[in-house]
RNA sequence: GGCGAUUUCGUCUAGGGGUUAGGACACAUGCCUCUCACGCAUGGAACACGGGUUCGAUUCCCGUAGUCGCUACCA
């Protein structure tokens, strides 16, 4: 058993876009694939056809492309233990089905939703169990005769799995360790519903990964109430031996409040929490995407890995690569997360310092181009030089650098009030000289030369330098003084200084 | 309500029977400086509570409380 190779899935149901908890999942799933040399699964389990929505599908695959994890096999990945889409299964499962039934294992049910929604309201804590099976209209409490004339009839039934009271089961996860539960506090779940002829999550589940001969299941904590009763159907159906290893994760919590993390959150904070935008095809919704909001990807990948894992080191930056050989599933934390997205902001930003100007200039140039500028590429790189350290994302750069490309048409007032002195634009008309007397307007001369005149005439360097930063920027920021008139050359910073001047 | 899981700074976490309980984010202050940032430095800030076990518990055990999840012919 232990000689089998590793094959994990992640296994979404297209109901929307992907919530960014599972795309932890799915991270945990990837490295856990890559570092024991194995295989991940992508599987799509649609098995409520009433919840099936237009695009998901696709929108999962596509952001997993963004996030740079990659599938071995599954929907639109092929392999060999395919169909990967659970509609299209069907007859699979009704093998297996009917394996549970003949061996006394499931029963048939023809109990309608009514009927049990007024037993819930009867008795108090209904649960359709061993207790209670015995009260119920199922092939239990009729003749074959009965059931079988029912059937051709044409009633719709349910197959439910049949669970016997007093059986403690145990669940050995990897993460924490061996949780045990009674079987009586399990219900008799629905396996199969004929109204669609498709199974529920739970047989599908088992049987899938059965067959795809999936060895760990590594998914989110809301599966821990439900991962009892998966014990006892690999039991039902004598498959113990090549049962799956469970590892159940911590869930990611509001950033504050109560609950779990949701995109009500994303929306009232300001912050993603799907990794692509998605428009929902129902209420036209648009919900705002990680890829869109400008973060890189590795830097989402690096974020989300940290959310309940760490390597036990003091670096927290870490390709996904090397995350791959770090990563220790029972290292997991088992408490769930708040979801912190300031740490977000955060790895985005160290990201940032850590590519190149030539890198990032690639992402800034596009938008450098919609706000109408024509740039060569090098100077674009120039600026982005310069300004990349100080945002977190790259379309930050514009409102903090734009007065590179752009001349300024206003001044700031409270900075004017601040660094305009009397005697401003006396001095900056004397600099004006100075600089056009400059054959090599190069960076170091022109600190040569403008330091030389400060000096001589024995001026305060700050009043200089603040004064003349608001004739060519508008406002008080930026980088040094020569960085900004070197860039801009000559004439454009002459130009721009005897406007100023002139307005202020 | 029942069942299960869980609990270290505001947040993410490291650690583990004897530690000045470590790091990161955020926050504050300072430094750098021609501005604004970045960066750097410093600082405040935590073992949920109550019983055990023990020479000693934040660490092990048991309770209590909080939190999260499940309790569907949804996944």
């Amino acid at each position: 058993m232990s000689e089998r190779r590793v094959r994990v899935r992640f296994a979404p149901s297209p109901t929307g876009a992907l919530h960014i908890g599972g795309v932890r999942t799915a991270l945990y799933n990837y490295l856990f694939a890559r570092q024991h040399g194995g295989d991940f699964v992508f599987r799509i389990e649609d098995t409520d056809s009433s919840r099936f929505v237009p695009g998901a599908e696709e929108y999962i695959i596509e952001s997993f492309k963004w996030l740079g994890i990659k599938f071995d096999e599954g929907v639109s990945f092929g392999g060999e233990h395919g169909p990967y889409r659970q509609s299209e299964r069907r007859e699979i499962y009704k093998v297996y089905v009917k394996q549970l039934l003949d061996a006394g294992k499931a029963y048939i049910a023809f109990d309608t939703p009514e009927e049990l929604e007024a037993k819930r309201a009867e008795i108090e804590n209904f649960q359709y169990d061993a207790r209670t099976r015995g009260m119920m209209r199922n092939s239990l409490t009729m003749t074959k005769e009965e059931v079988d004339a029912l059937i051709a009839a044409g009633n719709q039934y349910v197959v439910r799995f049949k669970i016997e009271a007093g059986e403690a089961v145990h669940v050995d996860d990897l993460i924490r360790g061996d949780v045990k539960i009674m079987s009586d506090i399990l219900d008799d779940k629905v396996l199969y519903k004929s109204a669609d002829e498709l199974p529920t999550y739970h047989l599908a589940n088992i049987v899938d990964d059965h067959l795809m001969e999936i060895t760990h299941v590594i998914r989110g904590e809301e599966w821990l109430p439900s991962a009892p009763l998966h014990v006892l159907l690999y039991k039902a159906f004598g498959w113990e031996d090549t049962m799956p290893r469970f590892a159940h994760l911590p869930l990611l919590l509001k950033p504050e409040g109560k609950g779990k993390l949701s995109k009500r959150d994303g929306d009232r904070l300001g912050f993603p929490v799907f990794p692509l935008e998605w428009h929902d095809p129902k209420s036209g919704e648009v919900s705002s995407g990680f890829r869109e909001s400008g973060y890189f990807p590795e830097a989402v990948i690096n974020f989300l890995a940290f959310l309940g894992w760490n390597p036990g080191t003091e670096r927290e930056l870490y390709s996904l690569d090397e995350l791959v050989g770090l990563f220790d599933i029972s290292k997991c934390s088992k408490a769930g997360a708040r979801f912190d997205y300031q740490k977000g902001i955060w790895f985005n930003h160290e990201y940032i310092l850590n590519k190149s100007a030539e890198e990032i200039a690639e992402v800034f140039a596009p938008m450098v181009k919609a706000h109408g500028i024509d740039e060569t590429m090098e100077r674009i790189t120039q600026v982005v030089a310069m300004m990349k350290d100080r945002v977190n994302f790259v379309h930050e750069l514009w409102a903090l650098c734009s007065f590179f490309f752009v001349a300024p048409t206003e001044y700031d007032e409270k900075t004017r009030k601040k660094r305009w002195k009397e005697d401003s634009a006396a001095q900056l008309t004397e600099l004006i000289g100075v600089l056009e007397s400059l054959d090599d307007f190069s960076l170091a001369h022109q600190e040569e030369v403008v330091h030389k005149w400060i000096e001589d005439n024995e001026y305060k360097m700050g009043n200089i330098m603040n004064a003349w930063r608001l004739t060519l920027v508008g406002e008080g920021k930026g980088p040094g003084m020569f960085d900004i008139s070197a860039f801009l050359g000559k004439e454009e910073t002459i130009a721009r200084m005897k406007r100023a001047i002139a307005e202020l």
